[in-house]
DNA sequence: CGCACGCTTGATCTATATCAACTTCCGTGG
DNA sequence: CCACGGAAGTTGATATAGATCAAGCGTGCG
């Protein structure tokens, strides 16, 4: 979905490692690069002037950061969650390179779409949903983009609470009693970095996602990219 | 800026008239032409099943809604907020004509780039800013947008406080509420759709935009943009 | 004329923030 | 191995921004 996979692993000129809570991109740096994100988590986050904090989105492994649409000073920044491998594609070669390929272009317009599409969702959640659905759709959401081929209910992951609360634009606080809601009533439980689906059905009411195209649509996707693994 | 005034006009197969309050997309239908907006406003929303409503963005005249990424039912709608002219291209006959012009493809992008960018600013908004400041950004985006070469500070637009209520996650009622008190410390009125921007620094300021690279972008495009015509 | 929609204003309620204290976990250095 | 310190998580008390409910006003339109 998210991963394209071609054109900035094709041009690859180096591969960096990022530590933990460092950032890849600080903002303000002028961007002259995308990304392939190898392993390891990163999140997309906005800063308002006074240091409150917004998640704009997260990178995991395989998807693709492209940043080829930007110029000048980087809007936001990219800081890893974990210890992160990225190989990088300076946008100018990425450009050259594009120049003869319509369809990579293609594709790479499709990923773009799809983070706007990923946006709108988050859009959606910080205007019109309870604090509730928001943590119940984020978690879900990820859980999706993980992959929903092998060991179907546990996944291991590495937001911090106050992570989910940058994301969904709520404080810590309320991050951790509706954590433990939703755990209380048996529907998910995220201790220790590991999100336990209790309840799948459940899962996506609590969501309010039942009929949402967004996350059907991703359903619909990781299916299908897993229904191709098996064929491998 | 968010026009590219290229493919889509170039392949127009027919323009089409839609009325104040009507869809030109309705949640769900198949998405299968991008548009170009030639006069009148639109925005896109999303339905929970609740009928919770969360705008996604506005489109005003001359710019384009491009949606070559999209397949399948789509997820969001279009609604005119007043009679609106758009002229269509089918995204089958975009993509084949895209097929050909890398430069074009990536015009396009960059466009979906764009509001991509827009949307990330919405996400900031709804997740980390106050009431006042959301409805200080959004009267600063949208005046912006509209282009700030001619007659300065009063500018007419077709946004309801209820409109504006679904766009930035709040209450009609608070942002009747939230538009008096901008207009009693004498920064903006927003009053009868009729735009009048008194202070723009102060406006400026209760947006918390100073610094704002995404605002700061759009000025700088506008000034460009701005710039360009006077050459004409 | 009357009705619907948009706007305004007041009273009250509530979801979520804020403040504060305490615990648990984990990595680091002695 | 233990002692320490800092980050993450937990829990309670209280505050507040914004929601909800309700009523009334204007105005354009069928």
């Amino acid at each position: 979905m998210l991963s394209a996979g071609g054109p900035v692993t094709a041009l690859r000129h180096h591969d960096r490692v990022v530590e933990a809570g460092e950032d890849l991109v600080r903002p303000g740096d002028p961007v002259d690069e995308s990304f392939t994100c190898l392993s390891g988590w990163l999140f997309t986050y906005y800063l308002l002037e006074d240091g409150r904090r917004q998640i704009l989105g997260f990178t995991l492994p395989g998807e693709v950061i492209s940043l080829i649409g930007e110029t000048g000073p980087a809007p936001f920044g990219l800081q890893a969650m974990t210890q992160v491998r990225v190989c990088a594609a300076s946008n100018a070669a990425l450009g050259r390179w594009l120049r003869g390929r319509c369809e990579e272009s293609q594709r790479l317009m499709l990923n773009v779409s799809q983070h706007a599409t990923l946006a709108y969702g988050l859009v959606t959640s910080l205007g019109r949903r309870t604090a509730r659905e928001r943590v119940a759709y984020l978690l879900l959401e990820l859980h999706m983009r993980l992959g929903t081929a092998s060991d179907g209910n546990v996944r291991s992951m590495p937001l911090t609470q106050s992570i989910i609360a940058d994301a969904l634009g709520l404080t810590a606080v309320h991050v951790n009693r509706t954590l433990a809601q939703l755990r209380e009533v048996g529907v998910v439980s995220y201790v220790n970095r590991r999100l336990h689906i209790v309840d799948g059905q459940r899962l996506w009411q609590e969501a309010g996602a039942e009929r949402d195209p967004l996350l059907t649509r991703l359903r619909n996707d990781t299916a299908a990219s897993a229904a191709k693994q098996k064929l491998i």
